[in-house]
DNA sequence: TATTTATGCAACCAAATGATTGCATAATCA
DNA sequence: TGATTATGCAATCATTTGGTTGCATAAATA
């Protein structure tokens, strides 16, 4: 199954996960006291999220610790930079726009 | 059908029809020549695009033209926001870093 | 007017998805 | 050591998804 990271995200509960552990390092039992799904699904979640390469684990004895690999997220920022050049673009084109309007009305 | 916008870009069809139609509106049979599946497929991407509310369209005659709500992308945008926070954050500590090796490197 | 063309909708289907329950394994604790 | 706890894996299930074919409707064209 080859998986991305727009499916990774596209689910609410794995959105929610990733924030979660964007800032800390969390079990997937820690994880799972935040939702109403079962320890199972969230551990589903987990390796989906793993199979994408979104996390890095850590095992202390015999719990898991998962927490976000943050600068997979950029792979996202990256995919909207083509839409990021388009609206900036028109924003400047309105901003010309109103720039111009205003010479205009100075003038009259 | 309760649909969002993670749920529009998860799939690689809609995401490559998102890039095409960002810059110019186009019918569903012009969408669906670039693609390996049917009109009707096409079509059916088009109709969970509209109901994420991503698309514009203009009838001309009996042809529909469709083109992308550039500002509705700018929802992942903000939805990102709160990670680039991280990174950048990241990013300056780690650049906080490098001087302060730098200049005890210059002072030995 | 008759035919072609562009589109949307419905029925259907195989595969993927998100959840469940049950079980196995490994580490901790009494 | 025996019981408990944390985790992962497998089987199962209902629903969703992405695709198909077929049909209806409306506009353009011969």
């Amino acid at each position: 199954m080859k998986r991305d990271i727009f499916q990774a995200i596209a689910d609410p509960t794995r959105r929610a996960i990733l924030v979660l552990i964007a800032t800390q390092a969390l079990t997937p039992n820690a994880l799972a006291d935040q939702f109403d799904i079962t320890r199972q699904a969230v551990s589903k979640h987990i390796k989906i999220l793993n199979e994408c390469e979104l996390l890095e684990q850590e095992k202390v004895g015999r719990e898991i610790y998962y927490e976000l690999k943050i600068d997979k997220m950029k792979e996202v920022d990256q995919w909207l930079e083509q839409f990021r050049k388009i609206w900036e673009n028109r924003f400047d084109q309105l901003d010309d726009l109103l720039i111009k309007l205003k010479s205009q009305n100075d003038e009259s």
